[in-house]
DNA sequence: ACTATGAACTGGCTTGAGCCAGTTGGACTG
DNA sequence: CAGTCCAACTGGCTCAAGCCAGTTCATAGT
């Protein structure tokens, strides 16, 4: 259980040397997934130290996403629950039309009830890395930005925005809010000559900033993925963006593609 | 500067108004990327705080990535560096042959030296979830394993583990060490009559275990990408499997696939 | 011109105390 | 029996003090 060599001195930090011993029971399976940890007092009484020290060791262990405190209840291990993958094949042919979208099918894959809402719709001045990709050069209020959140029963997994040049989304009804998301649209782009034949996904990932761990409620130790995808047509025209930020304690991408 | 509305009472945490209070500087820009904050026991005297409430703040920015505290120097903005993009088109056939190698090309676009480093080469019981993707079903020391870390400049950036099943690998030279990476592999696999036809990518972020932290020198706040490569021959046979784990504030995916 | 020293700074970590705010479950009340 | 209330638990956060360990740089000694 003590993780040090015996006859060495051991000059690990007393908070380490608690975080060591709890990351080593969670990994041996001896502290389940679910299970609650022992209390913060209580850690501390053991090892002989002040509380305060025994609370920096479960903020070491919160910081590599492998525990959970929670207010009033206790800290837990953390369980990782089975991801929802996206696929580049969610832009595939075989969905057009179906009504079925790749999110809810995925959830319910799981057992979980998916649902999206609209945070907002609005006509804005594009920021400069979507209005460079989108090729718009006048600024003014000319894209469409579309805000959706997506959920999985009660928790909130994906932010997606999503940028249409204004000269494309008017008079299109896009600016309903019961189209459900981008699943819903291509089919007015191609009404007007914008057929999606590849797409560009820019992927990276970070700690959530402020507003955003609000939205997602991620708990801490929980990183985003930021997904910049662009839809290019036949020409490699770029007709459309979507911003995506994924939990990605619940969320994992998936690539299948041919090599080129 | 301050955050609060007028008249209204301001019940955040003092740790927390400071934290805002340096976001919001960070924000706009009023504290340059690079540049130095003040010393903690600056900021708790300014705020008439003790040094603990100050350290607390800290860390909370620490923690959404924003600043990295250097011990001994002070606590810096993170200027957020150009990524270095990997994309699909890695594995190319354009770079066949060629002996480039597209994160060294990466890494010389953006003016840094790259190189790798090979940890490991060995003969191993594949852990589960490889075994299952490569369908090597009797465990006994069936694939080899090749453990690389890249670096850019003097920053470790992707540790990238490849599988590769003994019956393939044996009597190949792949246990040299001299062989950068899977890039000069691949022309082995052909021998053999796998040619990469498909490739799969399984995508997930966290923030690094303990080890991976220590590897690649991740500061606080910085999360990993975890990518499953997996390639596939014409028949949709996995010849090979490689894991890649990459420091997310210094690379990013690209996939620029087409629509099927 | 070089090197060694050390003071004065930086963050890292700990102590032990205290108060606040969620959560839980049992006891008491209608 | 259903509800209310409260004690005892949980983590969240703060204080004021102290020592340790890197870093930096001016100064003193070669």
């Amino acid at each position: 259980m003590n993780q040090h060599k015996e006859g060495e001195p051991d000059d690990r930090k007393p908070s380490r040397k608690i975080a060591d011993e709890l990351r080593h029971a969670i990994e041996t399976g001896e502290l389940a997934p679910g299970s609650k940890l022992q209390s913060e007092r209580e850690l501390a009484e053991k090892h002989g130290t002040a509380r305060n020290t025994a609370r920096a060791a479960i903020q070491l262990l919160a910081e590599e996403g492998l525990v959970t405190p929670e207010h009033g209840r206790g800290v837990f291990v953390r369980k990782q629950q089975p991801l929802i993958r996206l696929g580049n094949d969610r832009y595939s042919h075989k969905y057009r039309g179906t009504g079925l979208s790749p999110f809810l099918l995925e959830c319910a894959k799981q057992g979980k009830t998916g649902r999206f809402e609209v945070l907002s719709i609005e006509r804005i001045q594009p920021p400069a890395d979507v209005a460079e990709r989108l090729g718009v050069s006048d600024k003014t209020k000319s894209v469409l930005r579309r805000e959706n959140v997506f959920w999985a029963d009660d928790d909130p997994v994906q932010r997606v925005t999503t940028y249409i040049p204004w000269t494309l989304a008017r008079g299109t009804g896009l600016l309903q809010e019961d189209i459900p998301h981008q699943y819903g649209i291509h089919g007015v782009f191609e009404d007007k000559g914008h057929v999606m034949h590849r797409i560009r996904e820019e992927i990276s990932a970070r700690m959530p900033r402020a507003e955003e761990a609000r939205h997602l409620r991620t708990p801490p130790g929980v990183p985003v993925i930021d997904v910049l995808h662009t839809s290019l047509d036949q020409t490699g025209n770029a007709y459309e963006l979507t911003r995506f930020v994924m939990r990605a304690d619940m969320t994992g991408l998936l690539y299948d593609v041919p090599v080129e």
